[in-house]
DNA sequence: CAGTGAATAT
DNA sequence: AATATTCACT
């Protein structure tokens, strides 16, 4: 409100004012001389070049800095490359209109360079969309000096191809997709996924998730476990180390994924079900059968002690509630059945029920592919055999088992 | 360890 | 909505 400090006016002037590449263009182009020309442009580059080197070291915290370097860079060399090979007109169209349109459209020495283009600066969005495509053109740029020349290359083709047509919206659009895709291979560069995974990642972890899911919805039912969600935490792992700041949203999600962590959930296959509740005979009822006695009369590889005594909680659950509800005589009869139902090989084929060991099922030890306990499951697929297993998981719902209650 | 119940994730 | 998994207790 009070006075103003001179720097802090409107009319400061710093003794150094960098000129702009605009306003460097704009000299150039008057440049009648083509050698001339040409040696203002290289020396402008190099010291663009010469800057970049400078910031180098901070390409990752100044990343727009490399763009806009790497945008002029690769400007002004097409720039002079074209004076060269043409030694014609000046073809600055392409560039000039990037900087200030409204003088641009105005000034008459400006329309005098850019009389062609002027429509185009006319449209902001046009400049927009210009300047788009400078800055994601840039980020392939700077990735490697391999890419450097064919890129130019690319970007000139282009440029000669479009030049005529309408620009703007051609341009605008065209080249600034190429660059996406560009991106999208800059991001798979060594350094940089070594150094910044984070972008990577986050699409990454969600992806593994996906993974997960499809492998047990598509693929064999009780292999979708442990093996394919022990390569989360190694991903998890990997995106954990790094030091780079995330969203808030990121945030959470990591952490959530970091503190739960959850495991494939199993999938209760009836041939697993079936292994189960024969266990549970064997042992003597669900009532005093222990978790850990089950799993080792079920002999199912990766099966964990937890995963028993969730599946015999809710045995137990299902088993206990039906009785009381069931109040028809008809219902009870059919929890008769049920239980019978249960061991009958309606569900199940064979009839577990009486047989000592779980010979019953000729099969040997189930294998699952998840190798919880790091065991290692050879057969990996030894579920193929089973048809059973490999359809959808047990459902409770089907199977009135009624408390036959320790059935046994 | 085993059992449970509740909270959560799928 | 049904199931599975985890967690916190006991």
């Amino acid at each position: 409100m009070g006075s103003v400090p001179p720097e802090l006016s409107l009319d400061f002037r710093p003794t150094f004012v960098p000129k702009t590449i605009c306003t460097f263009l704009k000299e150039v182009s008057l440049i009648g001389n083509v050698p001339d020309k040409v040696s203002k442009l290289d020396a402008f580059v190099k010291r663009l070049e010469e800057e970049m080197r400078k910031i180098d070291a901070f390409k990752r915290e100044l990343p727009l800095c490399m763009l806009l370097l790497n945008d002029a860079i690769v400007a002004l060399k097409e720039e002079s490359v074209q004076c060269m090979s043409r030694n014609v007109e000046p073809v600055l169209e392409e560039f000039i209109p990037l900087k200030n349109k409204k003088e641009n459209n105005r000034s008459e020495e400006d329309g005098a360079l850019i009389t062609n283009k002027k429509e185009k600066d006319s449209n902001n969005n046009c400049n927009n969309n210009k300047d788009k495509k400078n800055w994601m053109s840039s980020v392939q740029l700077w990735n490697t000096d391999d890419d450097y020349s064919s890129i130019s290359h690319k970007l000139d083709s282009k440029r000669k191809d479009g030049d005529s047509s309408q620009g703007c919206k051609n341009r605008g659009t065209a080249t600034a997709f190429m660059p996406f895709k560009m991106n999208l291979g800059f991001a798979v560069r060594k350094e940089e996924k070594e150094e910044i995974p984070v972008h990577g990642l986050t699409l990454l972890t969600p992806g593994i998730k996906n993974l997960k899911e499809e492998s047990c919805s598509t693929g064999s039912r009780t292999s979708c476990s442990r093996a394919v969600s022990s390569s989360a935490p190694n991903a998890q792992s990997t995106f954990r180390s790094v030091p780079q700041p995330l969203s808030h949203h990121q945030q959470q999600q990591q952490q959530q994924q970091q503190q739960t962590a959850r495991k494939q959930r199993r999938c209760w296959s009836p041939e697993l079900h079936r292994r189960f509740v024969n266990a549970l005979q064997q042992l003597g009822g669900s009532q005093v059968a222990t978790p850990k006695q089950i799993r080792e009369l079920m002999q199912v590889d990766g099966l964990t002690n937890d995963e028993v005594k969730s599946h015999l909680q809710k045995y137990r659950l299902h088993t206990r509630r039906l009785p009381a509800s069931t109040t028809s005589p008809a219902n009870q009869s059919v929890v008769v059945l049920g239980s019978g139902l249960w061991m009958s090989q309606d569900q199940y084929g064979e009839s577990s029920k009486g047989s000592s060991s779980q010979s019953g099922s000729p099969q040997g030890p189930l294998q699952l592919a998840t190798n919880t306990g790091g065991t290692s499951n050879p057969g990996g697929d030894s579920m193929e055999d089973d048809e059973d297993a490999k359809s959808e998981s047990y459902s409770w719902k089907s199977h009135i088992h009624k408390p036959g209650k320790d059935d046994v």
